[in-house]
DNA sequence: TTGCCAAACGGAACAGCGCTCCATATGGTC
DNA sequence: GACCATATGGAGCGCTGTTCCGTTTGGCAA
C-alpha cells in the first residue's frame, strides 16, 4: 500500500525488468486503443517485443496490467471528487459533475466497462481496486447531497456506480444509444422533488 | 418469418431430427440454468446426449439456440405491452410495469443480459431478436405515455430498452446491487415533472 | 576485467473453448 | 428388403489464456 519509491521489504529491480515493466504498459496502451481491453494477452506482449513469460512476470493477471494502464486516470478521478464538493455550487451539483467525469473516463476507454463487469475471476481484481478506489469518493459525494435532501438516500454509493458503469457498457459502435445520455436519466432518477 | 406449422417449402423433417432439436431445447434450458448461457456448446450436446455436429446443425448460432429456449417468455412479454396499454390507469403506468416485466425474465436468466450486450458476433443474432420483438413494443408504451405529457420525449425506445437490459447485466451474486431497484431510478428519471 | 549466479527472459507446450467437416448410421419410402 | 437423402457423432482445427523450464543477462564481487 505504500506507494514511495523503494520502500524497505523492495529488493529493486533490475534494470531491464523495469524497462520491459515499462514497455508493456506503454504496449497495453497502444493495444487497448487499437483492439479494446479484452485484447489477446499475445497481441500486447508482441507490441512490447516480449516474451509471454514476461508478461506474466510482471503482471500475473490481466487485472493488474489493466489497472497500471489506467492507474493515472483513476486517481485523477477520485482526487476529483473532494474539490467538486468544494468548488460547486450544491452537492447534488458536485455528484452529477463528478459521475459526468467518471463516464467518460469509461466512455473512452473501449471494452473497459465491459470487462470491469465481467464474470470472469481474471477480471475480479480490476473490480476491486475500482470499487475500493472510487465508490468512498461517490459514497462521500452522494451522502452530502442526501444530507442536503438533494437526491434520494436509498440508492448506496456501489450501487450507483455499478448502475453507472453498467449502463456505459457497449457505449461504442451504437449511434441509437448514447450511454452519456441515459446516465443522465439514471441521475435525474436520483433527484428529490423539484423539477427541472 | 411465418411461423406456422409446416409452411410450403418446409421439406419435412425426419422423426430423430425433431425429437433432437425437441431435446436439444430441454437440455440448453436445463444448462442454461445450471451455468448460465453461456455454457460450453460441449456441455449442452453432453446433456442431450447428442454429438456437437447434431447441435451445430440444428442452432447454426448460438444466438438461435437462445432464442429457441426464451422464444415463449419473450413473445409473452411483447404480447403484454398491448394490453397492459389497454388495462392499465395510465400510459406511464403500463409502461412501468411493461419494463418490470422485462427486467423480471432477464433478472431470473443467468447471464442473460450479459450476453444480449456481447460484442461477440456470434450472439448479434440474438441482440437483433430481442430489438426486433421487442423495441417496437416500447415505443408503442414509450410514445402513448410521451404523448400524455407523463415522460419525457427525448429518450428512444432502443435507448431505453439498451438501458435497462444494460442495467440488468451481472445482476446476480451482489446482493449490494439490486438491479430492479436501479431500473427504477431510471425509470423515475423519465418522468416528466410532478413527483412521487 | 573477469567470473559468477540469481533474476529475468522467451516461447514451446498444455488445456479449454467455438466451430467445421466428413465418414458413418439411420429413417422413410418404393 | 433395398436404397439413399437426411441426420449423426466426434475427431480436428484455430484461437484463446496460462504454465513451465532451458537459456540469457545484468549487476556485483573478486
Amino acid at each position: 500500500m505504500a506507494g514511495g519509491p523503494a520502500a524497505q521489504g523492495a529488493p529493486r529491480k533490475r534494470a531491464d525488468a523495469r524497462r520491459n515493466e515499462e514497455a508493456l504498459v506503454a504496449a497495453a496502451a497502444t493495444v487497448f486503443v487499437r483492439s479494446g481491453v479484452e485484447a489477446p494477452v499475445r497481441d500486447i506482449a508482441a507490441e512490447a517485443g516480449v516474451g509471454m513469460g514476461t508478461i506474466y512476470r510482471h503482471f500475473p493477471t490481466r487485472a493488474e496490467l489493466i489497472v497500471a494502464v489506467y492507474r493515472h486516470q483513476v486517481e485523477a478521478c477520485a482526487e476529483a471528487g473532494p474539490a467538486l464538493l468544494r468548488d460547486s455550487g450544491t452537492p447534488a451539483v458536485a455528484l452529477e459533475r463528478w459521475i459526468e467525469l467518471f463516464v467518460d473516463f469509461l466512455v473512452t476507454k473501449r471494452g473497459l466497462a465491459d470487462v470491469l463487469r465481467s464474470d470472469d475471476d481474471a477480471f475480479g481484481a480490476l473490480h476491486t481496486y475500482f470499487v475500493e478506489r472510487l465508490v468512498p469518493v461517490c459514497a462521500q459525494l452522494l451522502e452530502a447531497a442526501a444530507a442536503a435532501g438533494q437526491v434520494r438516500s436509498d440508492v448506496g454509493a456501489y450501487a450507483l456506480m455499478r448502475g453507472v458503469g453498467n449502463l456505459c457498457i457497449g457505449s461504442d459502435g451504437d449511434d441509437r444509444y448514447d450511454a452519456r445520455a441515459m446516465v443522465g436519466v439514471l441521475v435525474r432518477g436520483l433527484r428529490r422533488s423539484e423539477g427541472a
